[in-house]
DNA sequence: GCCTATATGTTAATCGATTGTTATAATATC
DNA sequence: GATATTATAACAATCGATTAACATATAGGC
């Protein structure tokens, strides 16, 4: 490929002549401009961006770390901030971690190899200590992390509480929860604080489950389920911790001939592109996740630019009601 | 960040030599290394890989381009892309297109200048002269691109014929598609061709709809998809070129007060996870999402090494049968 | 004819690594 | 003990751009 040098002897005029051209620095007369659109036309001449970032401090690449592409709130999550990446001018280096520990740090090595500006975490097994050795902004969403430069979230235990009163109002008697992994902490688990705590306060009889990681990484959560509406037959509600896992207990509801929302009513929470496809319609809590993506980009380019930067960011929720309450 | 020659320093040595070691070339004492890995150990080294890319020729970063990302269908497919990627060692530059031509045009230009070993296309509005001067290989998926390096994708064609076969094996006497978008040509079209040979093979009436850029954009047909039920009432069996599209043909039965499958089959395609999620769930034409992610990722590697390379990979589809038919 | 503003050239350093060539030790061989 | 061999490092060029310092050249203004 062309280089700045081919464009120069091209024009007839010298390298830090063309530089200059490309930066609009200094003098330049149109007729230098003139040959050196030319010859960049004629070569082919694009400006070598590696050569560019080593010169400057950073790349102007976030790196984003994710355990799920395939799950449509990350899918979501992702569309959103790769848009206002793009907005601000970086561009995004996808990482799929998996949940897997290796992996993430495997990762999180490349991306602080490749001399990213940030890094945006929605993935979360690493031990923090890795994290103290991360000279560029950390990001989190979703995860706690005590080195992290901020964390954006969404109130989780509203979340719970929202679901939770929904429920109750709707008369169920007897509540089955079932909420994130069990095995690593997140924020996520609030929602099944604030769910607890409204039920305690209302006297109303529940159960909570966790998932295992494998469940969370197949998607697949319907044989948990099916087993534990039938250890729990009584049970006349549920709050599920995501969209997919409720489109998923409305299948075995049918498996199991219950009708939704007569014999049972059920919220979801993420309030993705599925809750509307669902047959009922998913009631659930729907997460801000445009407002999200943009402050965590926005968070990294504040970090970045040496700006005073919030903690902690904690946006609200809402209940969306639909079909299967 | 520290550089090589802090280390270099630290350990008492000179860049040369330090380099000699991360790479495991030449002599090198276990003295030397020893005291290399402390000091790299103690200045928290890592290499720069901005520096490393440029002097080689290019980076182990593969451009990929997509029109969505929160389509169920991309985001199984940008999954599939990044494992493989990752397996293969390299890492993906995401770019959303949106399907704007202006932003595809732009994306090109920074996977270029960022100097990505390669590009994987998904998405299909920009000028195949833009191709023309793009260096790189381009591996183009469910895209037609004459200047592009090879092309993966599914058999479209057949998959249009196994749908059609299916409705008419149930009964179907007046049938309606859903083709992709009309201003755009693209492999996908493939399916409306199938379907329309086997249904005039076998003297069944059909009705054919584009979509429009719009739809496409939001995910959102249900507002098509009720004024053709309406339009033609007699229609008695749909073939959706999506799942998604499925999905919310699915509703839009439900609220015209069709029952599926009695009154209406349905066969959708893709098969992404809200198939087995609707109710009931979708009759779809399976796509070999992995295989194909897989094969792209290879055969950017194969072209970057020289090896010669399939112009056109076509993989075959299958029909999963559920309760839609 | 001098000054100034404009335009470009020249030269060289820099970013952080890789790598070929060369220099210097340490050890082995006869 | 001289010579060959091997081990270990230093030195310097390179990748492709940016940028600063300084020199030079042309034009117009007064």
């Amino acid at each position: 490929m062309a280089t700045l040098k081919d464009v120069a002897r091209e024009a007839g005029l010298t390298v830090g002549t063309v530089s200059r051209i490309l930066n609009n620095r200094g003098y330049i007369s149109s007729n230098a401009r003139e040959k050196v659109d030319e010859a960049m036309e004629k070569l082919n001449y694009r400006p070598n961006e590696v050569a560019r970032s080593l010169h400057g401090k950073s790349t102007n690449t976030i790196g984003l770390i994710v355990p799920h592409i395939r799950h449509p709130y990350f899918a979501e999550m992702i569309s959103n901030l790769e848009n206002q990446a793009y907005k601000k001018g970086y561009k995004i280096l996808l990482c799929n971690s998996q949940s897997i520990q290796e992996k993430e740090k495997e990762y999180i090595d490349i991306i602080t190899g490749n001399r990213a500006a940030g890094l945006i975490l929605c993935s979360g097994t690493v031990d923090t200590k890795v994290f103290q050795r991360v000279d560029i902004p950390v990001i989190t969403m979703e995860r706690f992390l005590d080195n992290g430069t901020a964390c954006v979230e969404c109130d989780n235990k509203q979340g719970g509480e929202l679901a939770a009163r929904k429920l109750i109002a709707c008369g169920c008697k007897n509540l089955l929860h079932v909420g994130t992994i069990g095995t690593i902490p997140m924020p996520a688990d609030m929602r099944t604080e604030g769910f607890r705590e409204i039920c305690q306060k209302k006297n109303i009889t529940f159960v909570e489950v966790s998932t295992e990681e494998e469940q969370y990484n197949d998607l697949k959560y319907d044989e948990l389920l099916e087993s534990m509406l039938i250890k729990y037959p009584e049970t006349d509600g549920m709050f599920l911790s995501s969209d997919v896992m409720a489109a998923q207990a409305l299948q075995v509801c049918r498996k199991l001939g219950l009708s939704v929302p007569e014999d049972m009513k059920i919220v979801g929470f993420d309030d993705v592109n599925i809750a509307s496809l669902t047959t009922p319609q998913l009631t659930t809590v729907h997460q801000p996740v445009k407002e999200m993506a943009e402050i965590a980009v926005n968070l990294i380019q504040d970090a970045v630019t040496g700006k005073l930067v919030p903690k902690r960011t904690v946006l609200p929720v809402r209940l969306v009601e639909r079909e299967t309450t």
